[in-house]
DNA sequence: CCTACCGATCGGTAGG
DNA sequence: CCTACCGATCGGTAGG
């Protein structure tokens, strides 16, 4: 019998616990994320693990969280001071792709987001929600530039904001599966190839 | 007990398993279909439904060639006879983007491919290879008739088909997300406002 | 944080 | 194509 734990202990090993469910998930889904091939990776007991999030559903939202966590951190905090506009934007975008191309430890299966878009899209509830509430956060960021790059005059003036995230968004997706699925290292190259045309210097 | 059924009622079981198979799948994931959900589906025992494919693995690689077959009919064929090169290319992608939107009743959850090719890229085995191959099959229905584009002049001496097809792929995939996920109607007009600029009438 | 346990369901098999 | 069954694993709980 382990004894109880302090409180920041605990809260160390749920950090640790959420790292994991975010590494197998993107692997194996949120849904095969199972509790005891977490615990049986991590070292501790079913009753354990699920005693920090009470249900699988929760265990899901946290890994989620997690995962969002790790995108402020690495994509967006590094540009978030640089000028709006199309420098701001243009940083984001490149932190974007060396994060789906660099962070294999934390997302050995690819992005998260992309692996729960899907595996959700089709349910309902607040897994699904809040994938879909995440993604679109994302996108605002992309939406937010690209609308002070046009008012600047930094982008052509009948540019379309919500049209050219989405075509954006689809870069990365592509991203993501060419990576993933066909282990094309060329991909990356593919995408920035695409975002200078679609953010030329005018 | 059932009756021993003929050879031609045999495989139109197998062919009604099929089509519940791509169904579920889309919504489930080709690892959450599960024998004994689609057995109590169709009204059949697992036994039953096993019979007809040895292995799980075997059905979900059998799901796959059925959506395969699929996207030939309603995607493909109705164009193929069309003039290589940039009005098959058009013709092509606007069947393909009716086809995500429409076929809601094959595929209540989105596109099978896209969902197995996030569920199944990180893992090894057949039904991997078989997602990547069967995507690449569709790509290169994109890149050859961009290759005849090229070389009759319809599009610009400098244009790199598998630069495009990439960015056409990523369309369908932001595609297939934003209507699933997103429930967004306006995304097919995203798209073809997209290939509009990529596919310019030169 | 653990052990011990619950009913349900998993993929698959035997035998007919 | 069925019934009946297998061991393994699922999410979760009781109790400490």
């Amino acid at each position: 019998m382990s004894p109880r734990k302090s409180a920041a202990e605990a809260r160390r090993t749920r950090e640790r616990i959420i790292e994991r469910s975010v590494a197998i998930g993107s692997v194996e889904g949120l849904e095969g994320l199972t509790i005891g091939r977490l615990a049986a990776d991590i070292g501790m007991s079913k009753a354990g693990v699920l005693g920090h999030f009470g249900t699988k559903q929760q265990l899901q939202l946290a890994a989620l969280h997690g995962a969002s966590g790790l995108f402020s951190r690495l994509v967006w905090e590094p540009v978030a001071g640089l000028r709006p506009g199309l420098t701001r934007l243009r940083a984001l975008c490149e932190a974007w792709i060396r994060y789906l191309e660099h962070e294999r430890a934390a997302f050995p299966g690819g992005c998260l987001f992309a692996a729960a878009s899907v595996e959700f899209d089709a349910r309902g509830g607040p897994v699904r929600d809040t994938v879909a509430r995440m993604l679109l956060r994302a996108r605002r960021l992309l939406v937010n530039d690209l609308r002070i790059a046009v008012a600047e005059g930094e982008l052509a003036r009948d540019t379309d904001p919500e049209q050219l995230a989405f075509e954006i968004t689809g870069l990365y997706l592509a991203l993501n599966q060419e990576l993933q699925l066909h282990r094309d290292p060329r991909a990356p190259a593919r995408v920035r190839r695409a975002l200078d045309r679609l953010l030329p210097d005018s």
